[in-house]
DNA sequence: GTCTATACTTCGATAGAC
DNA sequence: GTCTATCGAAGTATAGAC
């Protein structure tokens, strides 16, 4: 039982400060500097407050995570919203620090057995609105789906998405301008494209 | 200037054995569970070992990088020599060892400049050869491939095929049946489906 | 709620004996 | 080629004063 410590309230600003700054580092450097004292000191504070908030390491994962998922259903269900939801979607899809987000927890949870329950809790559940989304907006154009089962739908955009800036956040480029151009294609038979000026969403912001 | 110790030859056996264990626990921990110590420790070795035969640990990771490289290199090449070569391809890109290899190495290389740099080359190389084979494989069959460029096939392909083994070394299913089952009824329609007895090839090992 | 102080562990890396 | 010995830095976590 590792603990009868205080702990401090989850309402607080400076929780919340911890968090930022530990989502910063997770972007910015990859789980493995998530640590008490980087954490700390990015937000200024010192390392002892981050166990205050927070009985282990895990427990600051957990809320991460809890927080990003938040965030990323959001996105999803305003993405909805858009005129052209086709293209929000591939948007949220496609923006890298969600992905960045996504990327480096699956690879902490890995070996990381609460975070990896729930974060595949989360991950599912976004799976199956991902899923509704795509066929209410398909639907609506009379889009014919052929074999192509709408449960799998989400799998190999999310897939599509996911290397694509996995690739391109290390410098890779062969083969993605003729993927995304694809898709952009497909995508223009249903919505109007926009008058191009780069290729993902200016809206979306670093995952805060 | 870190250095003017002594190294080990590249081509010790206990260099092999360290090499071995650092890639055992990449696989089964993650690399931030590739210590010297830890390393040392699975090969019933010293650690100082470790720093004898690598000047520093990214060192010992981009060796990692080189012997795996080399190994999906060999795997692709065989999988062209199968007489269902779709099949064979497959098997290797869902192979969860080597997936689970590539993606630890991605977390890693996001933030260690000169391993990314190595990764990606690689990966590019990769890529390239794997776009050939797969071309060459559809003409023999007579497919076409319609809208889709050619260049933009083997990225679908292992889009689709990482986000699989990766959610489900999670736990995560939703949607995934439905894709395996998508890809193995349009493989079949020109490679004979083998006696059904699970869905990935037995034959592929660990990646050592 | 935040601080000082502190215990204990593990890390990467090196020097030098054998 | 492998060992002992050893450094300093960084990690998680806790107790207790303010």
């Amino acid at each position: 039982m590792p603990s009868e410590r205080r702990i401090g309230a989850e309402d607080s600003a400076t929780r919340d400060a911890l968090l930022d700054a530990a989502l910063q580092l997770l972007l910015e450097e990859g789980y493995a500097s998530v640590t008490s004292r980087k954490v700390a000191g990015r937000a200024g504070l010192k390392p002892q407050l981050v166990h205050y908030y927070f009985r282990t390491m895990d427990e600051l994962f957990l809320a991460l995570v809890r927080r990003g998922s938040a965030l990323n259903f959001e996105r999803q269900a305003r993405a909805l919203e858009s005129a052209t939801p086709l293209r929000a979607l591939w948007a949220v899809a496609t923006e890298p620090a969600g992905t960045t987000f996504t990327t480096e927890l699956f690879a902490l949870a890995n070996h990381r057995k609460a975070i990896r329950a729930e974060l595949a809790a989360h991950a599912e559940e976004f799976r199956r609105l991902q899923r509704e989304a795509l066929v209410t907006v398909l639907a609506t154009y009379g889009v014919d789906l052929g074999v192509v089962p709408p449960a799998a739908l989400p799998v190999v955009v999310t897939g599509m998405s996911q290397i694509l800036v996995l690739e391109e956040a290390m410098g890779m480029t062969t083969g993605h301008a003729e993927l995304r151009e694809l898709v952009e294609t497909w995508i223009s038979k249903y919505e109007p494209a926009t008058p191009a000026r780069g290729r993902a969403s200016r809206a979306a912001r670093p995952t805060a």
